[in-house]
DNA sequence: CCACCTTCCGAACGATCGTTAGGTTTCCTA
DNA sequence: TAGGAAACCTAACGATCGTTCGGAAGGTGG
């Protein structure tokens, strides 16, 4: 892919993040790369192309986070690695990730089919790490797993609505996580 | 507002939530409601005037949720019940939910402003629970209450992406406050 | 019975939408 | 140095956008 089509790509997720996919014309495409909106179909075929491409680029980022997440150790360890890594894509390619988290439901055909089924991939490889977890004692053995996934799942994925970029992702991510792991409760109370 | 004026609303609701602000058409709200599109002049100014008014509704759903949880008694109990209160709120009114979680960013001007005034003011009284319950001893007293109410926040602001009507909501909600409050860790491992 | 109000129709408005096509410039390479 | 690919321009396409307007039903209250 040209180092043009490359940034274009990139105009995409920024543009898309901002305004939204039906919120973004071809024109705002064009300006931000100070070109005329013909021009663009040098480098594409449709629109609905660089959504494609900007969903399909979160997809990879949020999958290649999990895979750096180790198969074996402390199953609290690699729940505090997975909140890490995905709050790290959502500071690190904040566009890229509201696409992923917002925009792509205005896929159409065949791409949503495959984008949803990638998602549904993850979350379900987020899942399987609570049910582990459970079923090695790591965690209370009474955990209702679904919803323990659920409630990580949704606040991280709510986070590109108040993430910014620079902050001390990591520390956040492991406050989270004690957070899920000990809860809020006072020590008199237990 | 005449009948045929809150049946307008309500559509505008369904079809902003299901294909977004700028995907719905003016054309999509008159075939929604077996009526020419310019037919619709005669109940609204504009487009925008049906976003501003769902917007509204779903701040007042809302705080109206939050009105209605005890300034008294165990803040685990008031937390319990805002929970409660925002699931409910989502799961008997998604569409309005989907536009006032989702769709508010294409408000402009005044308008705008003042729906970000209501929602911060929204969190705002939701993070006071948590403060509260700290300072009165019943969560820990070394919580990160800001973090604690966006953990708790995040993850109910992004129900309306799978919470549905009709099942055990405030089930739900109480087994969202129980993982919150007492965590996920095995009794061993503590 | 008439006047009015609400609701809608039918047709059109200018603007903007995503996309196409033919021609031009620029630059690398064979 | 000729050829070609990549990138862009200019102009236009038909479609759709949100909105306006004059007129016509239909029912309600004076």
């Amino acid at each position: 892919m040209s180092a043009r089509r490359t940034e274009l790509t990139r105009a995409a997720a920024r543009l898309f993040a901002e305004k939204g996919y039906h919120g973004t014309s071809v024109g705002d495409l064009a300006e931000a790369m100070g070109v005329q909106k013909g021009s663009l179909y040098a480098h594409i075929e449709s629109k609905a192309d660089l959504l494609w491409e900007v969903a399909r680029e979160g997809s990879a980022a949020f999958h290649d986070a999990l895979d750096a997440v180790p198969e074996e150790g402390p199953v609290v360890e690699r729940i505090r690695a997975a909140l890490r890594g995905h709050l790290r894509v959502v500071a690190e390619q904040l566009d890229v990730a509201t696409v992923f988290v917002r925009e792509w439901r205005y896929l159409e055909g065949e791409r949503r089919d495959e984008f949803v089924a990638e998602r549904r991939r993850y979350e379900e490889r987020f899942r399987a790490l609570f049910r582990e977890g459970r079923e090695l004692g790591e965690l209370r053995t009474d955990l209702d797993d679904a919803t323990a996934a659920l409630l990580a799942l949704s606040a991280v994925n709510w986070a590109y609505t108040w993430l910014r970029p620079g902050g001390e992702t990591d520390e956040l991510a492991d406050r989270f996580t004690a957070l899920l792991l000990d809860g809020m409760r006072g020590y008199a109370s237990r």
